[in-house]
DNA sequence: ATCACCCGGGG
DNA sequence: GTGTACGGGTGAT
């Protein structure tokens, strides 16, 4: 028997754990009241009984921050929905307020010793070795039934895949009765989509609504989310920012998110199982998240409270510290040009290695109890605790542990290498919030302090690093916070003096035939992150540049792909400057086909995010032409959403000539071939700008001028 | 010249 | 229930 999923619903206060047995999976129930604890006013006990909505009250000993003693508090066993009025009130009173936005369900898993996908009757919740239940899982897929111009949620259903079976060219409502049918006699445990919390399942909702008939996806009835915004759904992306479409008794999984995609199925079930969150929540939240969920059951296992609203002010600083306190992680300008024979070095989690072997935790930088402490944060000198180990680094050492465990077996147990590679991946991505978490004003167990003292250690650790390589006899090419690219012989001797001499492991991360280091295009020096190279094993590693961004048309991502792809030819420094002339062709025949009308117009199109309301851009520009478009439409655009255009008149102030929604072009479409040109080049500059191609050179090339300089390089 | 706006990670 | 900061490029004013 494991436990499938749990969810717990306010209005009755009624957990539901989902248990899977062989085939079967039921639902099991019971009231559960979450509790709250109130400090400072201990006499107020029984006017806090009195209170509506109040189960129980007694005192109990905690710690109401890290660190701090036990003391008495009051303990408030409540009903979900009198929460936040009752810690309001008591909040005006002065009181303190903690474990108020904790989810009922992790408060009664912890209480419980329980976690998702527990094998019951028992189990070990941090095992590396367990048992996951056989799960059927399907896929799940919607087509609206039109092929032309703008998708709305007022199209009918074209049709309708599940597993393999397809569903189509029927009546909508039988479409949706037999979907409902076939779901429940297929019985997945898990039905996956993609993107269907903002399509699928809300468009399903809508359409079944319409003839006023019954979605039956989950186990039991649906709860829809709540709120939300309008229903719509652009070009087959985002819809409204959905709340996640969670089913009863079943999961549904979100492909395109994030942590899946980051993760799979085992990495995600893997990581349920440390946090303690629901796989269907967990797969919705951000690693951030699931980061602060680990914190915060180390601190209720601790017996510390969670305070409600937590925002530590800064401790007092000079302007001098300020000054030296704020400067961020290391960088070591690169070297503009090619460099033949470079080597790529990075510490491996450099940043939880530091906070777990300097303890840098919220209560033990700066702690009262050790001010004459012997560990002192470089450059700020901060004393550090010598006596408690902090939370954080309690948390990561773990984990840490648990991505090094996953990584070794990736070599030693080959046959299930891909499980343990997206398993110790997902924790990578833990690790590497962990960090940014810390500099997060509002993060639960973030301090401004902690954040300047890991990258002072930073800075120190690739000061120091740098130092070796420069003894070592190796030239320093680059260096950011935690690489550093360099030029010599034998780097695995530079990476194992390293390591030992610091105690993070400094890794060989890649071994470059050549590497070309990108000036920043306005003012020359060296770009931090744009670089291109190719690796010993013929690998391309490109950064920074067009090609890597989401919003560039596939014209211009091929363009440079193809460039680059003709670069990559070349083994050595000499043979790159000779395979120039040929990349430089690449972009005459782009250049041809653009201005002589030959491109596909599915190339053209730009995808971004607006931030704001087409009424709310202050400059007139293409993602504000292409709102107002979609306005026309009756398409309404949130902040956060994609939008695509592609374009027509560059030059033009009138919205409807200047860009085109994609929907809406057709055959007599005409693009702005000079600015689509104008971009060929910007991207050829790019890549070939460290050896004088600059856009206006490259515009003379390609008129036929200029020749001759061709030869100089 | 200055301000506004968008993107980035990996496989 | 949600979450960096900042360097880089491009375009508008």
């Amino acid at each position: 028997m494991f436990l499938l999923d749990i969810r717990y619903d306010p209005k009755s206060s009624t957990i539901t754990k989902w248990i899977k047995d062989g085939t079967e999976c039921k639902p099991v129930r019971e009231v559960y009241y979450p509790k709250m604890y109130v400090s400072g006013k201990t006499e107020l006990l029984s006017l806090i009984d009195s209170l509506p909505g109040v189960k129980d009250v007694c005192f109990e000993e905690k710690r109401t921050w890290l660190g701090s003693e036990p003391e008495r508090v009051i303990s408030v066993t409540i009903e979900p929905n009198s929460v936040y009025e009752i810690a309001s009130m008591l909040e005006a009173k002065g009181c303190g307020l903690y474990n108020i936005d904790l989810d009922p369900v992790r408060q009664y898993l912890l209480e419980h010793s329980l976690f998702p996908m527990t094998k019951l009757p028992y189990d070990s919740q941090y095992a590396i070795d367990y048992e996951v239940p056989d799960l059927v899982s399907m896929e799940l897929s919607v087509t609206p039934g039109r092929d032309k111009g703008i998708v709305t949620m007022d199209d009918p259903i074209g049709r309708i895949t599940l597993g393999d079976i397809v569903i189509e060219q029927k009546d909508e409502a039988e479409i949706i009765s037999e979907l409902n049918r076939e779901v429940a006699n297929a019985n997945p445990d898990l039905i996956l989509t993609d993107r269907g919390d903002s399509f699928e399942l809300p468009y399903l909702h809508h359409r079944a609504a319409l003839h006023d008939i019954e979605l039956h996806v989950g186990r039991e009835k649906d709860v829809l989310p709540v709120g939300g915004g309008k229903s719509y759904f652009s070009y087959g992306r985002i819809l409204y920012k959905s709340r996640g479409y969670m089913l009863a008794g079943r999961l549904h999984l979100d492909k395109s998110i994030f942590l899946f995609r980051e993760g799979g199925l085992l990495g995600l079930i893997d990581l349920a199982r440390i946090t303690g969150i629901p796989l269907q929540e967990l797969s919705r939240l951000s690693p951030g998240s699931a980061v602060t969920a680990l914190q915060v059951n180390q601190a209720l296992r601790d017996g510390v409270l969670v305070p409600w609203k937590r925002n530590l002010a800064e401790y007092w600083k000079t302007a001098e510290e300020l000054l030296i306190a704020d400067r961020g992680a290391l960088v070591i300008e690169p070297k503009v040009g090619l460099h033949e024979n470079a080597f790529e070095v990075d510490f491996a989690s450099l940043f939880p290695n530091i906070m777990v072997n300097h303890n840098i935790s919220p209560e033990t930088v700066l702690c009262t109890c050790c001010p004459d402490s012997q560990k002192l944060v470089p450059f700020t000198h901060y004393n550090i605790c010598q006596q408690h180990i902090g939370l954080i680094p309690r948390v990561l050492k773990p984990l840490i542990e648990r991505r090094m465990t996953y990584k070794r077996r990736i070599t030693s147990e080959p046959e299930r290498a891909e499980e343990y590679e997206m398993k110790q991946n997902i924790l990578k991505w833990l690790l590497v919030t962990s960090f940014g978490y810390m500099g997060f004003n509002k993060a639960r167990f973030g301090r401004i302090e902690c954040h300047e003292s890991i990258t002072a250690y930073g800075r120190e650790i690739l000061l120091r690093t740098i130092e070796i390589a420069d003894s070592t006899g190796f030239e320093i090419l680059h260096g950011i916070v935690d690489s550093l690219w360099v030029k010599g012989r034998n780097p695995e001797k530079l990476c194992e003096t390293v390591s030992r001499e610091i105690g993070i492991p400094l890794e060989l991360k890649g071994e470059f035939r050549w590497i070309v280091f990108l000036p920043n295009k306005s003012n020359g020096v060296g770009a931090l992150n744009r670089y291109y190279g190719v690796m010993t094993n013929g690998k391309l590693k490109v950064r920074g540049i067009e090609t890597r961004r989401s919003d560039t048309p596939r014209l211009i991502r091929n363009l440079q792909e193809a460039m680059l792809g003709k670069l990559a030819e070349a083994r050595t420094a000499f043979e790159y400057y000779m395979k120039i002339p040929e990349a430089v062709g690449v972009l005459r025949e782009y250049t041809r086909k653009v201005l002589d009308n030959e491109c596909d117009l599915s190339d053209l199109i730009f995808k971004t995010h607006v931030s704001k309301g087409c009424d709310e851009y202050r400059q007139f520009n293409n993602q504000m032409a292409s709102l107002k478009q979609l306005k026309l439409e009756g398409i309404e655009t949130l902040p956060g959403q994609a939008i695509r255009y592609i374009i027509t008149d560059h030059k033009s102030r009138n919205y409807q000539k200047r860009v085109i929604i994609p929907e809406l072009a057709d055959e007599n479409t005409q693009y702005d071939r000079e600015k689509y040109r104008e971009y060929l080049l910007r991207a050829a500059e790019s890549i070939l700008l460290p050896f004088g191609y600059t856009e206006e050179r490259l515009d003379g090339i390609m008129r036929g001028r200029m020749q001759r300089s061709l030869c100089e390089y």
